[in-house]
DNA sequence: CTGTTAGCGCCTTCAC
DNA sequence: GTGAAGGCGCTAACAG
């Protein structure tokens, strides 16, 4: 790889007039321009990004740490993120990380000059942070840090009122154990609830349910009883576990059986897509991506809603 | 970010001990160890690793260009492949790109000395390289570079030597257009039917299909006289597209059909996994990472055999 | 054992 | 307009 001096001394000009020229070319006599520009593509030169780096001190790497559970899910995020991010000059540096051991190993190793920023991303599990330059994307709560949360009872209460609006107005929950936001999650249910002038049945709800199977099968035990007509899953993949349990049991699905996902809905071909909240992929990406290049304002604790997503429910 | 200038300073030593505290440690006195090692914690100092690259012309990054058209399936390979550069204190950056000028934009982007080698994936266009830190993988073929290919020639030859002992003699084999390899596939397709004493059927095999749907119906109107029962498609999302579309006609899949996927099934709950050829992420992550680190010897062209799995029939 | 010196490749004053 | 010098943070070679 040829450095500055090649092109200066091929060009037979300074190093600081081959710099002059390729950043702002102001005040170079056209014939020095030329010859610089020349040498350049004779050389095939490209400046050194890692010396420029120490330089300004900043790399325009963005390291991103994904801690979600579910792999899948880690795609959208990663597709739209890199997409923002390269528009702008930033390049997505990829880490995997499942706990919260390996969180903080991997954030430390990123954060040695290497990247300017960091996403920690679907982390669910507690993460204390000091540092400024991190910012948390669905994360478990924590406080006096950069984050982007979804509006989980918000999501709830969307798809509340949605199953109402259906003539669904026995709508079960369940939230297996560890998803986190069941708080919120419940919050925003109740509310729907209330505004729909439905009863609370609470052997409808299963908050930390050990598996949303067994959930579901209690669900079953009484369904004589209960007779739900909606059932709410945290996100696609409890839905597409759920759904065939459910046809198992000779429950038609959304016939008898409305499933909605809060979190997401998979768009395969030939896969059947339910009814869900979805949140904005290329929305996060662009607050975020504002957030790293403007850096004027604190991004805070920035709340993201999510789209309600019916399918095309013809057949 | 405190500097080695700090550290020498707060600990009374040079900074050419500090270095040599922090990475060989040989033949310092204990004294002026302990000093700088305090003197580390004190301020929480890390090295900074781009000074470091600047000095050793290598930054760790491996620049990953995705320029798969399934987002679903560049997951696998990136899951694998973090694992795995992870381990060998590499980063992985993350590039997806869609066209040929796409790849080659984020290849010149990478190549300024940010990344020491770069991987390009699932290109279904052609690309010429000539560096020699790129390595293709499973992209179309092309000469005199570092390559990963897998065999699809043998994939094809396995599953049909596979249906062939499940008894499904009426083998069709459907490629849409553009999805590469064509000819090698259609080369392991009919070994392995003289293998096995089938006959070539040309009315059974659609290469270049313009969609996998049409060449579907074509082969649906001839079904009384052609009666196949066994359907060879590209991909996984191939083959969810057409098992509905052959249950919409019918055909039970796998009573009447079995379809069979040359490259990777869905492995999602609540969805039906195929019999299929899967190609180990974890061995080509492995071969990988074994030539960025050692790069002794070429890679060459590297060929990689996929393994048949065969889901649970026992439903 | 340890400090000094000289760069890695680049950009930015500051003189000329 | 342009060149020389200095320094970003670090390590390696060379003296002591």
């Amino acid at each position: 790889m040829s450095t500055i001096n090649d092109v200066s001394r091929l060009a037979g000009v300074s190093k600081a007039t081959v710099s002059r020229v390729l950043s702002g070319s102001r005040g170079v006599k056209e014939a020095s321009r030329l010859a610089v520009l020349k040498a350049v593509d004779e050389l095939n030169y490209r400046p050194n990004v890692i010396a420029q780096s120490l330089l300004s001190q900043s790399t325009g790497c963005i390291g991103v740490i994904c801690a979600q559970d579910n792999v899948n899910q880690t795609t959208g995020y990663l597709y739209a993120l890199e997409k923002h991010l390269s528009q702008h000059q930033k390049h997505l540096l990829l880490r995997f990380a499942n706990t919260k051991t390996e969180v903080m190993n991997a954030l430390d190793e990123l954060s040695c000059g290497l990247c300017d920023d960091i996403l920690i991303i679907g982390a669910r599990f507690p993460l204390q942070i000091e540092q400024e330059n991190v910012i948390l994307v669905d994360c478990m709560e924590s406080d006096n840090v950069n984050s982007i949360q979804f509006d989980h009872a918000f999501a709830a209460e969307t798809a509340c009122t949605f199953l109402a609006s259906q003539g669904r107005r026995q709508i079960a929950l369940i939230q297996p154990q560890g998803s986190g936001f069941a708080d919120q999650i419940l919050l925003g249910y109740k509310h729907a609830l209330e505004k729909n002038f439905l009863p609370f049945n609470r052997n409808l709800v299963f908050m930390e349910a050990t598996s949303s199977s067994v959930a579901l099968q209690e669900l079953l035990h009484n369904a004589s009883t209960l007779n739900f007509n909606a059932l709410l899953v945290a996100d696609e993949q409890e839905a597409q576990r759920v759904i065939p349990q459910l046809q198992a049991f000779n429950k038609s699905v959304p016939g008898d059986i409305m499933v909605f996902s809060l979190a997401g809905s998979l768009h395969l071909p030939g896969i059947p897509t339910i009814p869900a909240i979805e949140y904005s992929m290329d929305a996060m990406a662009a607050r975020i991506v504002s957030w790293l290049t403007e850096k004027t304002q604190m991004l805070g604790s920035y709340v993201l809603r999510g789209d309600l997503i019916i399918p095309d429910m013809r057949r």
